[in-house]
DNA sequence: TCATACTTTCAGGATTTATTGAAAGTACGG
DNA sequence: CCGTACTTTCAATAAATCCTGAAAGTATGA
């Protein structure tokens, strides 16, 4: 391998790393996921390891927690014992997993919660102003789960393309 | 305030305030934010600090940093030499705001770096899987990218509406 | 110009979150 | 079954992040 393509590697998976973690995504599992992106055969968990300089029990957490995410699975190589991971390699099955996940674990219960505030709220005209904005920002949140749930819904993605000509042609 | 009203919208500040640090922003700007919503009107600090539970600075942070995401604004109060705040109302502007200051911070910074990753990586055979793949992200992230800029440019939201129409054409 | 009423800053402390590494667990081949 | 090669767990530790509060800064009206 030059040393370009090692930098560019390096790179790569920092880069990828620090978007996550603006986006509440633990780093070291974005680094492990853009690490086995980038690489082109399976890796073992020493690699991993070596590779990112984590150890042996931050690997195993984070190569695990992709696997739960769908971004990640085992694969094991002829006749070894070990186990060697690879990532989901087309992005935009990527994009439906990781939408899916965050559409359950995080807009969901969002969604409940609201809802419950609104029962709490109570019908009283002094809660009035807050039942519509409340109302108003359930609608919001209750599109993005429905948007969220479409892009989740299809392995080879068909909404995207669609979106994208109608927006190209709004100019 | 009836004790039903106040119970909900602390529920809602906290709902907020959770969901917010999931997607890797500050919880207690977040609570700050949902007080301001939830509230029928402008606010000052000390309303805040008392509400929240939270330090002076804190407080007078967390109201600047939304001030310069244009989720809430400054506004006097006849006669009163204090500050008060109030909250962006509209939902729909609210979206705008976010994806407008989400694309610019998160999004477009990643999509240089990985154009790094590219010229970095060279054009030798060795790196051409990887160049193959960074580009497939590179595509994904830009999509990702004009799509924010196309909600994030218009104040009235005016593309909700058709993705919804498209998307539930689609069943 | 001064006293006052407010806002801003930031070093140090508190809290949350992530990581380590060693011990316990598991499964495979012989 | 046993030894070995590996994986998983989790209590302790480290790192990152957030918050406090007192001191410094600023604007206003008399």
């Amino acid at each position: 391998m030059s040393g370009g393509l090692k930098d560019a590697k390096g790179r790569f998976v920092r880069t990828w790393g620090d978007m996550a973690s603006r986006w509440g995504i633990n780093k070291t599992m974005a680094r492990v996921h853009a690490l086995l992106m980038a690489a082109d055969e399976p890796l073992s968990t020493d690699s991993v390891m070596g590779e990112l300089s984590i150890s042996r029990g931050n690997a195993n957490m984070n190569l695990r927690a992709l696997e739960d995410w769908g971004l990640a699975r085992r694969s094991s190589k002829g006749g070894e014992r070990k186990e060697f991971w690879e990532s989901e390699q087309d992005v935009w099955n990527m994009c439906c997993r990781i939408a899916r996940e965050r559409k359950k674990r995080e807009i969901e219960p969002v969604i409940g919660a609201l809802e419950d505030c609104l029962k709490e709220a109570g019908a009283g005209k002094d809660a009035a102003s807050f039942r519509r904005r409340t109302g108003e920002l359930l609608d919001l949140v209750r599109t993005l789960d429905f948007v969220l749930g479409k892009v989740a819904a299809q392995e080879k993605n068909a909404v995207m393309p669609k979106i994208l000509l109608l927006l190209k042609a709004m100019t």
